[in-house]
Order: C-alpha cells, then structure tokens, then sequence
DNA sequence: AATCCACAGGAAGTGCTGGGCG
DNA sequence: CGCCCAGCACTTCCTGTGGATT
C-alpha cells in the first residue's frame, strides 16, 4: 500500500506521462481535424454567407458516434466566429441532454442572455422571448442541435417545426439552423415540411478507418503525451479497437486517456497495450454500472428479476416470467407492483441501455412476446445494482 | 383457413415535484 | 395566495398481431 504522502507527490512532481492530458478530454477540439477536410470545407462553404449578413443554409449532419460531427461543427463555428467578430451569433445546444422542447427553446434563449427558468413557464412563452431577444440583437444566429433525434424521439418536431419556421416572424435577425443526428433513419419521423427545411444541405460523416484513427490519435498524443511514453502498440491497439465499434474516435481517445490514467496509476513508466485493454474492460464496466445506478428503483427490480432468472439458469426469458419474478420480489420486500405494462416499457429501457437484448417474437399458438437476454457482464450489473439491494437489506440476492 | 395465445405497444390520464406568474 | 406550467413515473384501457395449432 503507497502512503498518501507518495500518491499526491506523484502529481505533485508533474506527471512522468502526461505534457497536456487535457488535449485527450472528449470536448477538446483540436487545431486541425485529420481526415475531416471535406467535410470542413462543405460545412464552411455553407455557413459563410453568415458573414455577409445573409442567412445560410439550414444544414443536416449524419455519422455515427465518435465520427467528428460535433468536432468539425464546433471547429467550423469557432473559426467562422473568429473571422466574423461578433456578426453572427452561435448556440450550441445538446438534444440528449436536454431533450424536451421547453429546455431546448431554453438554452437558445439562454444563449441570447435572456432569463427562463428552468422549469414553471408554459413552453410557448419561451418561444416568445427567443423570438424577442433574437430580433432585438438584428443578427444572424446560426443554431446547433447537436444528437437530434433524441429530441424528435421523445417530444416530437413540433420545436423544429417553429424553428424552421421562425424567420417569418423575424424582420431584423434570421436564424439557421445546423441538426447533428447519429440515426440515419430518423428523417422518416419528421414532418414532411421540417425535413425538407432542416435538410437544405446534407453531409455525410463516414466512420474512421483504423488507419485514420491511429494519425488522429497520433497527433492528439504528440500534443497530451512526453515523448517516448508510449509502447509501440498502444496506438495501433486503441485504433484497432476503436475502429470494430464504428470507426468511433471518441472511444480510441477515451481508451488512450484510459490507459495512460492506469499506467500512471501504477507509476509505470510507460503505457503499454495492457494497459489498453485494462482501460477496454474499465470504460465498458463504467458504462453500465453507472447507468444501472442512476435507474428508477422499479427499473432496478426487474432488472434483479431477469438477473436472478439468469441465473436459475432458466432459458427464453418472457415478459410474463420477468414480471412473475418480479411480483415475486415485491411481494418479499413488502412493496407495491408496478404493472405489467410499465413492466414491459422498462424492458425496452434497459434494452436501449444495452443491459439486457429484448426483441419480439411470436410464439404462433403459445403468444406473441419478448425474449430478454442479459446483455451486459453479469458483474457490472452486480455492482450496479449493489447500493440499493444493501439499502434494502437483501444484498444476498446478488451476492452468494 | 380459422383460431387464439400472450403479450406489444398506443393514447390518455393521474399524482406528484418543483417551479413559475400576477 | 391561487392558479398555471413541465416532467416524470406510472396506471387504465385499449386495439393489434405472428404464426403454431386446431
């Protein structure tokens, strides 16, 4: 065991691996985005005529996770704010963090330094002092509504649908409109009119290859990393890995970052692959255990119903079994049931979590329903679920 | 070809919290 | 103060359905 006085000497003394570990923190955005010059390029053609005081075009971004989307926007406005002084106004607004219509309309307000409260008004007073505060500065705003279809998923495009429309009440300001989506099939959802509107320009972000990960990683290490602290493979690996999940750039940075956190965890000197596939095992636990904990306590239960099923070994898990075993643990706890249907939307929640893996299927004459299969380790969901079952004095549920 | 199971999943509403506004 | 708002977890009531079995 390292005494206090040595762990907070090591950082103390400055980092043996680290020059600049910011430089790997996922909204970093660097001064050049390798691989990403066409994009670059298209999206500047587009917003430029920002600075002649004429609206751009709306614009619509797809890619998957990690494929630079945000990064090459956010790059794009900053230079393009740079050139312009302050011409044209920028809000960026993250649809999955806020992801209904009044905090989106309330974080673009916000943007233009208007007061709305988090919550109390009714959404459509929001709109209005958008509309005034935009009209009183007589700018263009370029918007950023950055993982979108989250937004349309849960409240529909009736904001879009205002949005797009917005500069009919507009005399001295107009406002453009960037959405970032990760679904390339979520433009079936919108209404035929905000389609058409929001997709005035398209751009497509392929994913990166493992090639064009390892210079990316490669620049950002050169500006987070001493020389010489990197093993050979670390970078091949982190791109490797990276490359299998979608060409996602955010992971093979998270991994890099990972990695060099556990090496200098372990005052080694250098990180080598291992430590990669340390962090690999690390980041994946992360994700689920923390999802797990944030999760209502109903969610919980079932989630120890169809943990427990599991573990009886039995097979084709049914709605109708899940919610059996969970009457089951209710009842033991004292506590009252949700129903079946709750039940049944809670499956497709931890679905959609990437807990568990729940798809229909049709049984023909023994019913139509879904069959669940744990998806995450069995041991992130033990730690997960771990806090709340001690609460609730029946830890012995999860532990044997 | 008709039946019928075991749910899926939509729509609308409730009760509660945490906040407006005048 | 009284009334209104949004958001969330949840309920109630409901119609729909793929396909093995009759």
């Amino acid at each position: 065991m390292e005494s206090l006085d040595e762990i907070f000497e090591r950082y103390l003394s400055r980092s043996r691996i680290f020059k600049n570990r910011e430089k790997l923190l996922p909204d970093y955005v660097p001064r050049e985005l390798p691989h990403r010059d066409e994009q670059i390029i298209k999206l500047a053609k587009i917003l430029a005529p920002a600075l002649a005081g004429s609206r751009p075009s709306n614009v619509f971004i797809y890619g998957l996770t990690g494929t630079g989307k945000t990064a090459v926007t956010k790059y794009v406005l900053r230079r393009l704010s740079e050139k312009g002084q302050d011409k044209v106004l920028f809000a960026y607004v993250n649809c999955r963090q806020n992801n209904t219509s009044y905090r989106v309309m309330a974080e673009l307000a916000r943007s233009l330094g208007a007061r709305v409260p988090f919550t109390g008004l009714a959404t459509s007073e929001v709109f209005k002092r958008f509309v005034r505060a935009l009209e009183k500065r007589g700018r263009i705003m370029v918007a950023v509504l950055d993982e979108i279809d989250h937004l349309v998923k849960r409240s529909g495009d009736d904001v879009l649908y205002f949005l797009t429309r917005i500069n009919e009440q507009l005399s001295r300001s107009r406002l453009s409109l960037i959405g970032i989506t990760n679904d390339l099939k979520f433009t079936e959802f919108l209404d035929a009119r905000v389609k058409s509107s929001l997709g005035e320009e398209e751009l497509v972000f392929p994913p990166y290859t493992a090639r064009e990960l390892e210079d990316i990683l490669r620049q950002r290490a050169e500006e987070a990393f001493h020389e010489g602290v990197l093993a050979p493979e670390v970078i091949p690996t982190c791109a490797a890995i990276a490359a299998k999940q979608n060409g996602d750039c955010r992971l093979a940075l998270d991994l890099l970052l990972k990695a060099a956190d556990i090496a200098e965890r372990e005052g080694a000197s250098r990180v080598e692959a291992e430590h990669v596939r340390q962090a690999q095992r690390e980041i994946e636990k992360n994700v689920t255990v923390d999802v797990i904990r944030s999760m209502p306590l109903h969610v919980k239960l079932v989630l120890v119903a169809i943990y427990l099923l599991e573990r009886e070994g039995a097979k084709n898990l049914t709605t109708g079994l899940i919610y059996n075993k969970y009457l089951e643990i209710t009842r033991m706890l004292g506590m009252d049931p949700v129903t079946q249907r709750r039940v049944s939307d809670i499956i497709n929640e931890l679905d959609m979590a990437g807990i568990v893996n729940a798809r229909v299927v049709s049984l023909g004459r023994y019913g139509r329903t879904k069959i669940i299969k744990i998806s995450a380790s069995l041991k992130s969901i033990e730690e997960g679920l771990q806090e709340d079952l001690f609460m609730l004095g029946v830890t012995e549920l999860v532990t044997r």
